[in-house]
Formats: C-alpha cells, structure tokens, sequence
DNA sequence: AATGATCGTTTGTGTTGTACAACTCATTTG
DNA sequence: CAAATGAGTTGTACAACACAAACGATCATT
C-alpha cells in the first residue's frame, strides 16, 4: 500500500516529500518577544509597535490608501485613523487627497517619518541581538529577506496605489 | 581615525559592513496576520494561538518548569497558571512535581498534547499558504529553521531543565 | 438631477489579553 | 525557627481591538 501512495506522490514531488513546518506558532512566538522588548527600546520615541508597522508598510508601498493599508495591517479601518492621527500630528505621515478619487486620503511616509523610523531600527539593535543570539549576521539577513518577501507580498497590491499605474485586476 | 577603525574592525568583519536591517517590525507584522488567520483555522479544536505557543515551547524543551516556561514565553507567571489550567484540563499537558526542589511543577507535553499540536499544524498549512503565498517551499522551510534555532535558544537554559543536568549556571 | 454606493471619520460599546499587586500555601534554605 | 522561593488565587486596571451606527464628501449609474 504504501508502494501505490509513493506512485502517486512522485510525479510532483520527485524525491524527498517530509511533512513541511509551520512557522505560525514560532512566528507568533518570536513576534511576543520582540514586541514585549521593543516597546521599551523605542519608548523614548513616543513610539510602539503598531506605529513602526505603519511606518514600514508606508515605507515599502508607497502611497497606500486608508483601506488598502488597514485590510494591509489586518486592522479595522476605524481604528486605523486613530493610529494615523498619532502619526500625523507627529509629522511622520501625510495624507492628501486621491487626484483620481478626492473620497480617498493618499497616506505617504515624510522625510521625518523616514528618519523616525531608521531611528527606531537603530534602537531595536540592542532588542535583536538579545532575542535574536542565535542567529549570526548572515542568517540575520536571510531571515530579514523572508520576511521582506513574505510580507511586501501584498494580499491586494492592485488596489494599493493610487490606481493610475494599476493595471487591470 | 577612520584607518584605526577599519583595522580594528576588519579583523571580524572583513569585507562588506552594512547596515543589518532590523527584522523586529517584520516579525510582528507577520504575526499579527498569521495570528488573526490561524485563530480561526484552529478554534475548532478548541484552541487558541497562545495555546499553540505554549505547546509548541514545551514540544521543544521538555520539563520546564512554570517559572522557566513564563520567561521564555514572556508572559506573566500568573496568567500562565491558567493558560496551564485550560492545557491540563484537556489532557494536553501534565504538571508533576519536581523531585529535587517539590515546589517546582515540571510541565510537560503529553502525547495527547503531541496529537493535537500536530492537528493544529496540519490545519495551519492552508493559513500559511495564504499568509506566506510568496514563499516557496524551499524558503518556508529555511524561515521555519531560523525561527526555530532563534527561538530554541533559550534565554534561560540553565534553569529550564530540572536542574539534574544542568551544571553550573 | 436623483439614487445608491464608497471612503474617511466620529462616537460608542463590548471583549479580550495582559500586566500588576496582594495574599495564601507548601517547601526549601540559611 | 526565620526568610526566601514556586505555585496558585483573586481582584484591579489598562490597552488593543473589533464591531456597529451614523455622518459628510464624493463618485458612479441611471
């Protein structure tokens, strides 16, 4: 029976077919850690978490708007302006109006959002050597790449920009 | 004085020296999705993502003790009393007392806990395949390598175990 | 021009996760 | 014996967040 199973599987998986990880439970884990720790290296900022997530979502697609970056963050669209209020009084962030929809706020990333944020990684060294020790600089970096990967994947890139390069979705 | 720094530094890190990007952000980004996903993929079983973590932790390094188990989860020993509670209740962990110090409860994963975490994980694949779509299976698997040798490094290893191994600390 | 839908916003309510403190009990240690 | 420690219990407090209901401004359709 178990020559029949090993036919079937071998046309797509050719060689070795182990039960893959899942990296949920550790990613959720290692995410506790880090934030527990990084809420206090970046408090002198005025800053938490959930801001340099904005931040760096802002960084990465720019000029996202409201609603691509709340289904973006996985957080409820109300919420979020609150959360982009405390970055806007802040000067961080700017929104302005949609030139194709005026209903739409274009959030952009400032200059001084930019700085704040590179700021913050820098105080989050002290956080990721401690919690991250195990991992050398190389696999420090792949795993930064990964997670560059998995996350800049966005779930709705189309609807992201501001619509005029988007092509057909 | 930048020859004096590159010399003391050129012994450790000898060719390129950029700066290490910080995966902080990133993790908790990703977790936040992976979290509000999986919680739903996995409450048919009764469980929870801290559930998860909690198992997961004790798959990996057995016999911890609830205070060693606190740390490394990074949660208050308090609360961790009856996130305890719900895993022993189920049948899924088992507190015995310690025989060197009888204070201590050493927690462990029973096999009925094994089962269901694989459970869990096997109904995890298809958060994941949504989660982390950018990823190939060759790139999951070295994510899941680099979160688990991060997080197997346990901060505190020597208080872990029940000490009849562990020499000095 | 009228209608309905959409985007951002405000307000309010409710739940959940978690920290924190104070205390008890059992046990170890000095 | 006294002090310290591990686990458990109880209660309080707060922050994050979802969710609903409504509003004004703006599109899109007819």
């Amino acid at each position: 029976m178990r020559a029949s199973w090993r036919r079937l599987e071998a046309i797509e998986l050719p060689v070795v077919n182990q039960a893959p990880h899942r990296s949920t439970v550790l990613v959720v884990h290692l995410a506790r850690r880090l934030r527990v720790e990084s809420e206090a290296a970046i408090a002198h900022l005025g800053m938490r978490s959930r801001h340099l997530v904005a931040l760096t979502v802002l960084r990465d697609q720019h000029g996202s708007t409201q609603q691509a970056l709340a289904t973006t963050l996985g957080v409820d669209r109300t919420n979020l302006v609150g959360l982009l209020n405390e970055l806007e009084a802040e000067g961080l962030i700017a929104r302005r109006r949609s030139a194709e929809d005026r209903r739409r706020h274009i959030v952009e990333l400032t200059p001084k959002g930019g700085r704040r944020l590179a700021k913050a990684e820098y105080a989050l060294a002290a956080v990721e050597d401690r919690v991250l020790a195990a991992l050398d600089s190389g696999q420090r970096e792949t795993l930064y790449a990964l997670l560059h990967l998995a996350t800049s994947e966005s779930p709705s890139a189309c609807m992201a920009a501001d619509a005029d390069d988007a092509g057909d979705c």
